[in-house]
RNA sequence: GGGCGUUUAGCUCAGUUGGCUAGAGCACUGCCCUUACAAGGCAGGGGUCGGCGGUUCGAGUCCGUCAACGCCCACCA
C-alpha cells in the first residue's frame, strides 16, 4: 500500500477523527456469532449519572479499556457494554437541587407541569409521576454528556450494547430476579427495627452505613430500687429514658450479682424495669450497667431480641418524638415530663431531659464530653435512628452460616486482581450481621413488584403476597392492579394494596451481567457472554456491588458471575496534603483532556498499577503526550523510505539483533497483559521503544538513507519493528497508533493481531550486537558532550577494548557505528570494556 | 479496637520468584538548530531504599517489631 505520511504530523483532532471513523466502521461492534470461548465479556460498571464525572472514574475505565483492547487484538471478540446507573437517590437529589422541586406522593399528577427556569428559594412540591419524569429527563441529558466524554477518551465499548438501570429492560430483569428470589424463599418481608434516615425518610442497609466521630456527653443517671437505693447508668442519650425497657449488666460482674432479677423504676417516668444479665454488657464501660431502649443503637436491638423485651418506640419515622404520651408511662409526673419532649427531635429532647434530670436530682455530676462513633447513612447528614418498620430483605448469609460459608468459598474461587483485594470481600462477608435490606421508601427506582390482600377490615395481610406474571413485567403496583383484581378494589376491604416501596439501587445493579447479557429476553446471547470474564470496579464497592452481584448470580445460576475481579486503585488529590492550593479548584476530566489530550490522560491512568492508589499527576500526563508525539515523528522516519520491503531482506546483524530484543519484549508484554497488568505491559513496551528511537534509529539512520541491500535490510527491519510498537501501544494510545497505522496499513490497528514471537522467526540475531554498539555510541556522545561540542563533530580516532564477545559484537555493526559516531575507523583491543574517542580539533 | 495497603533521589513512581555497581520521568546543571522530532535531542549531578532487630555467602526484595500516612471494618451504654 502507498504510504501517505503527513509533512507535520500532530495529535490535534485525532480524537474526533477516529471516534467518528470507528463509529462508522463499527470497529468495536460485538459479533454475537462467536462462541463463548472466543468471547471476552466485561461486566462494565455503570457510572452513577448524577452530574459530572471525576478523575476516579476515568482512571478505572481507561485501565479496563486497555485490557479490553489487548484481548480484542489477541483475537477475542470483546463484549464491552456500557450502562448508566441512573436509578436511586443520587438522581433524586440532583433533580431536587437542579429544578428546586420535591416529591410529594400525595399530590395528583399535573400533565401541564413545567419546571421553573431558575430553581425557586422554596422547593415546589410535585407529584411522584411529575418528579420521576424530571428524573428521566435529566439523566438522559447527563448520559449524553457522559457518552461524549467516554468517546473522547477512546473507550472501545460497543455503544449498541448500552443500558440504563432505570430503563424498562433493567426494571424487568430486576423484578424478575426478585420474584424468583421470593419464590425460592430467598427474599422475604418482615416488620422489624431498621436503621432509618429521618431526612430521606427511608430505611438504610448495612452496606450503606458509615461511622462518623461525633461529640457526645455521658450523663450519669440514677434509676431507683424499691428500697430507694440508686443504680447508676451512663448514657449519651438521656432522652431515651422514656423508651427504656430494662437495665443490663454482665453476668459475671460481681458488683451486680445481688440485683439481677430485681427491678428498678426509671427516673422521672417511674416505669418499672427489670435488671437483666447479658454478656454483651461491658463491665468497664461507664458504670457497667446499661439501659436498654427501643432502640438507641444496634446493641439495643440485639438485647431486645435476645432477652425478649417489649417494644417501647417513641421516635417516629419523621425523626421526632411521638406527640401522644406513650401508654406505658402511667404516672401523673411521667406524663407531665413526657409532654416536655413530645414532638421534639432527639437532640432537642436530649437537652431538655438533661435539664429535667438535673432538676430532679437524678443526674449525677456534670455530663462528660466524649468523641464517639455514630452511625450515618453514607449520603446523609443526620445520625440514623432505629425505627420499627416493614421492609423487604434478601438473605445474604448474615444470618445463615451455610450460606455465608458458601459465599466465602465462591469468593476464594474468584481470581482477584490484585490478590489482596480478596480479603476485603472475605472480611465483609464474615462481618455481615443481618440480611440485605432492599426496600427503600423513595421514588425514582424499580418498584417492588408485589401487592397484598386486604382483609374484611381493609388491613393488609403481608403473608398473602400477590405477584405479577413474569410476562407482565415491569409493573408499578401503585398504579396497576394485580392479576384477578380491578383498580376499583385498590384500598377496599377484600381488595388489594400495592407495595409503595422501590428497591435499593444495588438490588438492580447487582444484576448487571444479566441486564447487559439479556438473561431476560435473549437466552442465546446470555449463553455466549455469561459467566463473564472480568468485573472491573473500585475497591470501595466490593461490599456492595461485587458482593451483591455474586449473591444474585449464586441464587439464579449457581455460579460465579465472572472469573476475574480487577480492582482499580484510589485516586488522590494532586497536591495531597497541601490543601491550601486546592481550594475550589476542582479538576474535571474534560478540562484535563482539553489541556493534555486524551492520550496523555490515558497514559497517566495506565501508569497507575492495578489496585494501587494513584495521585493525579500532570507531569505523567506530559510524558504521555510526549510519547504520543514521539510515535508520530519516529513513524514518519521509519516509514519514509517508500514501499514495503519483504522481511526476507533483513540481513544485517544489527537489524536482527534489534528484532531479537523486541521478540523478548513481546513475550514480557504479553505475559503482563495476560495477568491484567496493563501497567507493566506499558512500561516494558515504552522502555524498549525509547531505546529503539534513541539508539537503534540513530545507528541505522545513515544506512537507511543509502541504497542497496544494506538499506533494504534497514527499511524492512524498521517497518516490522514499527508495526510491533504500534500494536504494543494501541491499547494505551488508541488514537495516535491508529493514525500512524492508517498511513500504511488497511483496517484498524485495534483489530490487528497482537504481536507474537512467531513474527520474528528466522529474523533474529545476537542481542548483544545492538547493546554493545549502543554502549559505544553513548560513550562517544559523552566524549562530545564533555568537549561541549556538537554531536556532528567528527572523530579522529575511535578505540574499543573489551572481551572477545564484545569486540565481535561491535565489529558486526561497525559501519553503522562509524556513521552515527562520525568516525572513520575503529581500533580493537582485548581488555576491560572501554571506549576511547578522540575528537578532531579537540 | 481489628484488617488491608503504602513508605525507594527535591517531586511522582518502577524495582516480578533475594544477586543492584538501586532505576525512570519531572525538576536541576551543561552542551547541541544532528536532514523523524527544538512544546525537541544528547550528556551529567543527586538516594545510609521509613526506624530498629533478625534469617542468609548475599536483603530495597524474606521474618519480627515500631512509626507515619491512606483506605476498609467495628455493638453509638
Amino acid at each position: 500500500m502507498t504510504r501517505d505520511i503527513p509533512e507535520k504530523p500532530a495529535l490535534e483532532g485525532l480524537e474526533e477523527k477516529w471516534d467518528a471513523k470507528w463509529e462508522a466502521d463499527a470497529t468495536f461492534r460485538f459479533d454475537r456469532s462467536k462462541s463463548r470461548d472466543e468471547i471476552f465479556a466485561i461486566d462494565t460498571p455503570p457510572p452513577t449519572v448524577s452530574g459530572s464525572l471525576h478523575m476516579g472514574s476515568v482512571f478505572g475505565y481507561v485501565q479496563t479499556d486497555a485490557n479490553a483492547r489487548y484481548q480484542r487484538m489477541t483475537g477475542k471478540e470483546v463484549f464491552y457494554p456500557m450502562g448508566w446507573d441512573d436509578n436511586g437517590l443520587p438522581t433524586e437529589r440532583r433533580v431536587q437541587n437542579f429544578y428546586g422541586v420535591r416529591c410529594d406522593p400525595s399530590l395528583p399528577h399535573d400533565p401541564a407541569f413545567v419546571p421553573p427556569s431558575e430553581p425557586p428559594d422554596q422547593p415546589i412540591s410535585i407529584s411522584r409521576r411529575n418528579f420521576i419524569s424530571l428524573c428521566h429527563g435529566l439523566t438522559e441529558e447527563d448520559e449524553k454528556v457522559f457518552e461524549q466524554l467516554w468517546r473522547t477518551l477512546g473507550l472501545s465499548v460497543d455503544w449498541t450494547q448500552s443500558y440504563a438501570t432505570i430503563d424498562d429492560h433493567s426494571q424487568r430483569t430486576s423484578q424478575k430476579a426478585f420474584l424468583r428470589n421470593l419464590e425460592r424463599g430467598e427474599a422475604y418481608t418482615q416488620d422489624a427495627p431498621v436503621l432509618w434516615d429521618v431526612d430521606f425518610k427511608t430505611a438504610v442497609a448495612q452496606a450503606e452505613l458509615e461511622d462518623r466521630e461525633r461529640p457526645g456527653f455521658y450523663h450519669r443517671v440514677a434509676f431507683h430500687r424499691p428500697d430507694g437505693e440508686k443504680v447508676f447508668i451512663e448514657t449519651t442519650r438521656p432522652e431515651l429514658v422514656c423508651s427504656c425497657v430494662a437495665l443490663v449488666a454482665h453476668p459475671d460482674d460481681d458488683r451486680y450479682q445481688s440485683i439481677f432479677g430485681s427491678t428498678v423504676t426509671s427516673p422521672l417516668f417511674g416505669v418499672e424495669l427489670p435488671i437483666l444479665a447479658h454478656e454483651l454488657a461491658e463491665p468497664d464501660k461507664g458504670s457497667g450497667v446499661a439501659m436498654i431502649c427501643t432502640w438507641g443503637d444496634t446493641t439495643d436491638v440485639t438485647w431486645w431480641r435476645e432477652l425478649d423485651l417489649p417494644t417501647r418506640t417513641v421516635i417516629q419515622q419523621n425523626g421526632r418524638f411521638q406527640v401522644e404520651v406513650p401508654e406505658w408511662i402511667d404516672s401523673e409526673r411521667g406524663r407531665f415530663v413526657y409532654e416536655q419532649i413530645a414532638g421534639l427531635y432527639p437532640n432537642q429532647a436530649r437537652k431538655k431531659m438533661a435539664d429535667l434530670l438535673e432538676e430532679s436530682g437524678d443526674l449525677e455530676g456534670e455530663p462528660k464530653q466524649v468523641i464517639h462513633p455514630v452511625k450515618f447513612y453514607e449520603k446523609g447528614d443526620r445520625p440514623l435512628e432505629i425505627v420499627s418498620s416493614r421492609q423487604w430483605y434478601i438473605r445474604n448469609g448474615g444470618r445463615e452460616d451455610d450460606l455465608r460459608k458458601k459465599l466465602l468459598e465462591l469468593g476464594e474461587h474468584l481470581d482477584w486482581v490484585p490478590d489482596f483485594m480478596g480479603v476485603r470481600y472475605k472480611h465483609w462477608v464474615e462481618g455481615l450481621n443481618g440480611d440485605w435490606l432492599i426496600s427503600r421508601q423513595r421514588f425514582f427506582g424499580v418498584s417492588i413488584p408485589v401487592w397484598y390482600h386486604l382483609d374484611d377490615q381493609g388491613i393488609p395481610d403481608y403473608d398473602r403476597v400477590i405477584v405479577p406474571a413474569e410476562g407482565s413485567l415491569p409493573v408499578d403496583p401503585t398504579s396497576q392492579a394485580p392479576p384477578g383484581f380491578t383498580e376499583e378494589q385498590r384500598g377496599e376491604p377484600g381488595g388489594f394494596m400495592g407495595d409503595r416501596d422501590i428497591m435499593d439501587t444495588w438490588a438492580t445493579s447487582s444484576l448487571t451481567p444479566q441486564i447487559a447479557g439479556h438473561w431476560d429476553d435473549d437466552p442465546d446471547l446470555f449463553a455466549r457472554v455469561f459467566p463473564m470474564d472480568i468485573r472491573p470496579q473500585g475497591p470501595e464497592i466490593i461490599r456492595t456491588w461485587l458482593f451483591s452481584t455474586l449473591l444474585r448470580s449464586h441464587y439464579e445460576h449457581g455460579v460465579l458471575p465472572w472469573d476475574h475481579a480487577t480492582i482499580n486503585g484510589w485516586i488522590l488529590d494532586p497536591d495531597r496534603k497541601k490543601m491550601s492550593k486546592s481550594k475550589g479548584n476542582v479538576i474535571t476530566p474534560s478540562a484535563l483532556i482539553d489541556e493534555y489530550g486524551s492520550e496523555a490522560v490515558r497514559y497517566w491512568a495506565c501508569n497507575g498499577r492495578p489496585g494501587t492508589d494513584t495521585a493525579v499527576d500532570f507531569g505523567v500526563m506530559k510524558i504521555g503526550r510526549r510519547l504520543a508525539v514521539k510515535i508520530l515523528n519516529a513513524s514518519r522516519f521509519a516509514l519514509g523510505f517508500g514501499e514495503d520491503v519483504d522481511v526476507s531482506a533483513i540481513t544485517q546483524p544489527i537489524d536482527r539483533s534489534m528484532l531479537a530484543g523486541l521478540s523478548e519484549v513481546v513475550e514480557r508484554a504479553t505475559t503482563a497483559f495476560e495477568n491484567y497488568d496493563y501497567a507493566r505491559a506499558l512500561e516494558v513496551a515504552e522502555a524498549s521503544f525509547w531505546s529503539w528511537t534513541d539508539d537503534y534509529l540513530e545507528l541505522v539512520k545513515g544506512r537507511a538513507y543509502s541504497n542497496g541491500a544494506e538499506a533494504a535490510s534497514a527499511h524492512a527491519a524498521l517497518q516490522l519493528s514499527l508495526s510491533v510498537y504500534l500494536r504494543f501501544f494501541a491499547p494505551f494510545l488508541p488514537f495516535v497508533t491508529e493514525e500512524v497505522w492508517s498511513w500504511w496499513r488497511e483496517g484498524s490497528v485495534h483489530r490487528a493481531v497482537w504481536p507474537t514471537p512467531g513474527e520474528f522467526e528466522g529474523l533474529t540475531g545476537d542481542e548483544r550486537i545492538l547493546a554493545a554498539t549502543s554502549e559505544v555510541l553513548t560513550a562517544v556522545r559523552r566524549a562530545k558532550s564533555d568537549a561541549k561540542t556538537s554531536m556532528r563533530t567528527a572523530l579522529s580516532s575511535l578505540r574499543v577494548s573489551g572481551s572477545e564477545d564484545d569486540l565481535a559484537a561491535v565489529k558486526a555493526a561497525e559501519a553503522d557505528l562509524l556513521e552515527a559516531a562520525r568516525g572513520t575507523s575503529v581500533g580493537y583491543e582485548a581488555g576491560e570494556f572501554a571506549v576511547t574517542a578522540v575528537l578532531e580539533d579537540a
